[in-house]
DNA sequence: GTTCACACGTCAACGCTGTTGTCATAAGGT
DNA sequence: ACCTTATGACAACAGCGTTGACGTGTGAAC
């Protein structure tokens, strides 16, 4: 049998037989307990070995359910996707839809930095998902947005926030002495710098510190946004 | 003996010692063949036991230069940095200035993926590092920015640029059939929704399946050029 | 009810990984 | 020429993902 066949369709399952230590799996339990073992313990903690024990189960078990540790990764990105779509309903306002969207997606992923560091680069093609792309698109074409330009900036929105929360979501995860130094590197080493040697540094010192001390993604999100409201009065009025 | 206390600083070597196949190893060389692994035989190539194979001597001796793989890949990813900046010129045009440099962040990082990933979201504080912030405030305040505004952009597009490689780089690290995989999502997966269930993505598909094959780092940056155009035009002619 | 196919959990094993303790030896200051 | 010790080699360990074989309990069929 090659490990491919093994996999049964979660919709498929018919006999749900309990583990040696009696709880019974599925794949929404898997998933759940790989979420969990990635918030308490880490990325890092998230092997098929200490899941299996999490799960009171065989490691190999796991691999009735899917097909490699891969696919697995991205049931639990798929996962996290729906948590944040669960409770977004459009107005009808495109820019203030895409606006909080694109924050609260930010937000749910920082919620779980180990988890987003390793889900969110991934396509996953998982119902979540799918729900997810079609909503946006439907958001941005019902704006007027012809369908090249819709595309091009539910791709842009998209793998903004996502890259976004994964930047922000690694300093999260770094050891705490780690993140503390990085901290202060921009008021210890860049405030300091003398003026003729670095005048554009020394200039704006003050306001550097501030603005570095967040995340930059709300002010790239506005940007975005604000360019795709200039490109649809260009679409409006045409050969003004 | 602790494995730090292994480690002999690169400036207080003194006796160099050739490896059984006859090499002569130094930090320089250990960084320079790492990086030729990951470029010739992708980033799984990197391992202890491969990287020391190529360059002709037992993997343990790598732990007399390095404390463990997580400090050699930051050398190696140290070594990108310097590369990056050293050929770029400004030419007085800020949204040239700033595209091209984008641009070819974006492209060096991701022509060493498994370093970028790793390194992406550091902020390192160092000289290569401090010259870019200097050198990209220089273009925007020499464009007329107030300096607010002109560190508000910085952060976008340094933040920007860096996440995206980060994302980018990210799909390159994967294993040669779970990228294949992720390619063939669009076409095989979103291509072929119904219409009646799935419109928006039905009736984008074509234009859907071309775009998101390539990356949304070129048209997000357009974009947040383009907004940082229209807010240098309304500070140069105020209460119009 | 009883039977029966097989879904699915378990076990053992493979080859890979990073890392470390120990030892031998050649380099280089004296 | 000696002696210290830096440094490379070796062997071993624990842990990883993954697979094939095995047996047992389940749910369906009659």
């Amino acid at each position: 049998m090659s490990a491919s066949e093994r996999v049964v369709p979660e919709g498929a399952r018919r006999r749900r037989r309990p583990t040696k230590q009696g709880t019974v799996l599925s794949e929404q339990l898997i998933v759940e307990t790989a979420l969990r073992l990635i918030g308490e313990h880490g990325a890092a903690a998230l092997t098929v070995r200490r899941l299996g024990a999490a799960l009171g189960c065989d490691p190999s078990a796991l691999y009735r359910y899917f097909r490699d540790t891969d696919e697995l990764l991205l049931a639990v990105a798929d996962e996290l996707i729906g948590r944040t779509l669960r409770t977004w309903r459009p107005t009808g306002d495109w820019r203030a839809d895409l606006r909080t969207l694109g924050l609260r997606m930010h937000a749910d992923y920082l919620a779980h930095p180990q988890a987003a560091t390793l889900t969110c680069a991934r396509v996953t093609g998982r119902a979540h998902e799918i729900r997810s792309v079609e909503a946006i698109l439907g958001v941005l074409r019902g704006a007027g947005f012809p369908d090249a330009e819709a595309v091009r900036i539910y791709h842009v929105f998209v793998d903004q926030t996502l890259s976004f929360a994964a930047l922000d979501a690694s300093t999260l995860v770094l050891s705490e002495q780690a993140r503390a130094q990085e901290v202060q590197t921009w008021p210890q080493t860049y405030a300091r710098l003398p003026a003729d040697t670095h005048p554009n540094i020394a200039a704006t010192a003050g306001v550097l510190v501030a603005e570095m001390d967040r995340s930059g993604y709300p002010a790239a999100l506005e940007m975005v946004l604000a360019a795709a409201a200039t490109r649809l009065q260009h679409v409006r009025t045409p050969a003004l």
